[in-house]
RNA sequence: UGGGGAGUCGCCAAGUGGUAAGGCAACGGGUUUUGGUCCCGUCACUGCGAAGGUUCGAAUCCUUCCUCCCCAGCCA
């Protein structure tokens, strides 16, 4: 969809081979290479909403599908109702649709398949391989054991099939208290593997599901749900992160038991990034206690934040496609998700001037009541998108920034006696500034060269900076939101001795200005629209903004070499 | 110190016994009516966590060691 060359990686390696028919058993063998087809999913929790993290899997799991003519179920795995919403399936759905994939009639929950896992669990029962437990769950901990020590059998773990099967059927038709019993597969208490020390496999609950109402009173563990979930579904490959590579064992163990269909389960590394937090937990505790506005907060890692703060979704495809699929925990640079960010909008964003520190400049030679319109680009890198008019007069705004009384060596934009260009209109020369009695500048006086018109000088003679502008009168007022990174740390998670990732918020993550004069080609704009203010950055209308009251949001700085000589001076 | 993973440039990441891709960042230069874009150049000079070994030849194979991540939820 959107890189031409072919993707490798480890996973695709193992694809490719298992559409081969490579290191395959006999049997297998058979099936040709022709009518092979691999079957992926993406199985969220619904107790949350997607971020980039969730993302790199979404274009993993779907881009392989596409990719290899295979197929990638949507599936909400809802296996905790005390945590899962419709809220947080809803806006999954949204987000998945808005990156560009589609699970077709595909839209699957591990609550479809309670019947079903409730009949594996009676197999397992009369094989003698699953247990009803009437431990406590401090109990049920210490009898596990440790990291270095085994666990030791529970004394309900012998209990004989019939017995076993007619206590579970009690505690589904609800005759026991939450927690006062549970059903456990029967493996080995003494394995190294603590994910085999006799798992849990069902607990009761008595919560109200989100799908399946109050029919149970038991639910699945994610355990018990999800390797059979995979199996029912026909799932070839079960692509996950690397903390389930011990979880491994287990799914095998029970897709062994029960001989159903065994999907492959492939581990990859999850996405971090520098600068924030990749933790639903997390992200969750940052809305509740209010360090955000939402989820779909501009500054939010994100699917929904994102989209809001304007980054598209192509990028975001691009941005996973390109950071690769491994085994080695790494964490990407921002920098690198802005790069792509950059790329994507430059080409495509139609540009426009803003002025977001106004700073009044007024042309002493040019006609009180005169106006001109000037000509200018839309997209220097798409004539397509063709030009526009921008009017022009005698009072005018420019940045502050682009003005310096005393300017050091390297500033050449405007400065006392200095002449620099009026994008797609004049050169001006600075000639006198106005001060109000504490000593800030309240006007720049200029003269401008009429015969510069458009931009160039008849004469040939150069100007060192270009400034973006707009004409006072014909400005429209506007609200800009200068987004930062949400922590002030590359790395959230460390912390002082006792901290909180939370300590590391960076204060200075938004920074709201009222003031902001847009060029009046603007005025119509809706929200979603992505704009370039020439010179500043890329800018999103948020969702919020109205004609009476414009508000866009910072998607991205553009580079800025002058920062970079400003701060090592 | 039990089990499972991983270590290639500041950050991602190719490489699968034949002599270290690429991208980001950084730095230098050119073009430019955006100090943007674009273009050019520099950036692992026996070095691929370390030390030994096998081999004509090792990031790739073997041995030992080191470091980091994950696992003791009736979360996923």
């Amino acid at each position: 969809m959107d890189d031409i060359k072919e993707k490798s990686d480890f996973i695709r390696e193992i694809i490719r081979q298992y559409l081969n028919n490579e290191n395959e058993e006999k049997d297998n063998s058979e099936r040709s290479a022709k009518t092979k087809k691999i079957h992926t999913r993406f199985p969220p929790e619904p107790n949350g909403y997607l971020h980039i993290g969730h993302a790199k899997s979404i274009c993993l799991n779907f881009g392989l599908a596409s990719e290899f003519g295979g197929k990638c179920n949507l599936r909400f795995d809802d296996t905790n109702p005390t945590k899962e919403e419709q809220e947080y399936v809803d806006s999954i759905k949204e987000d998945i649709k808005w990156l560009g994939f589609d699970w077709d009639s595909r839209e699957f929950y591990a609550s479809d398949y309670f019947n079903r896992l409730y009949e594996f669990a009676l197999i397992l029962i009369k094989k003698g391989k699953a247990y009803v437990c009437d431990l406590s769950s401090d109990e049920i901990r210490e009898f596990r054991g440790t990291l270095k020590e085994p666990g030791r059998e529970s004394p309900y773990r012998n209990r004989s099939i019939d017995e076993n099967l007619r206590l579970f059927e009690e505690m589904r038709l609800g005759r026991y208290p939450d927690g006062s019993k549970v059903l456990r597969a029967k493996i080995d208490m003494s394995s190294p593997n603590l994910n085999m020390r006799d798992p849990i496999m069902y607990r009761i609950l008595r919560r109200s599901h989100h799908r399946t109402k109050d029919k149970w009173c038991i639910y699945p563990t994610y355990d018990w749900a999800h390797g059979q979930s995979d199996s029912i579904e026909g799932i070839t490959h079960s692509i996950c992160t690397l903390e389930f590579e011990d979880h491994r064992p287990l799914y095998d163990w029970f897709i062994e038991q029960l001989e159903i269909h065994h999907p492959r389960q492939i581990e990859f590394a999850r996405l971090n990034l520098t600068y924030t937090v990749m933790s639903k937990r997390m992200l969750l505790m940052l809305v509740e206690e209010k360090h955000v506005s939402g989820w779909d907060d501009p500054r939010m890692p994100t699917i929904s934040g994102m989209r809001r703060r304007g980054y598209p979704p192509e990028a975001i495809r691009n941005f996973c496609s390109q950071i690769g699929v491994a085994k080695a925990d790494s964490t990407v640079d921002f920098a690198f998700l802005e790069y792509i960010i950059r790329e994507n909008l430059n080409k495509n964003a139609l540009r426009a001037m803003a002025i977001l520190n106004p700073l009044k400049v007024i042309i002493d030679n040019y006609p009180e009541d005169l106006s001109e319109e000037l000509t200018a680009i839309n997209n220097p890198e798409d004539d397509s998108a063709g030009t526009r008019k921008v009017p022009f007069s005698k009072v005018i705004y420019i940045e502050k920034e682009d003005f310096m009384e005393e300017p050091p060596g390297k500033f050449y934009r405007l400065a006392p006696g200095r002449e620099v260009r009026l994008r797609y209109a004049y050169f001006i020369k600075c000639e006198s500034v106005v001060k109000d009695d504490k000593g800030n500048i309240l006007e720049v006086h200029c003269t401008y060269d009429p015969q510069t018109k458009g931009g160039d000088a008849p004469d040939g003679r150069k100007v060192k900076a270009t400034l973006h502008w707009v004409s006072e009168k014909h400005s429209i007022p506007a609200e800009v939101r200068l987004y930062n990174h949400l922590f002030a740390v590359e790395n959230p998670y460390k912390t002082e001795e006792g901290g909180d990732f939370k300590d590391n918020l960076n204060p200075d993550s938004l920074k709201v200005l009222k003031d902001c004069r847009l060029e009046p080609s603007l005025l119509n704009v809706k929200p979603g629209d992505i704009y370039q203010f020439e010179r500043i950055g890329y800018f999103c209308v948020d969702i919020g903004s109205t004609k009476e009251k414009i508000i866009f949001n910072r998607t991205v700085t553009l580079k800025d070499e002058w920062a970079k000589i400003k701060k090592s001076v």
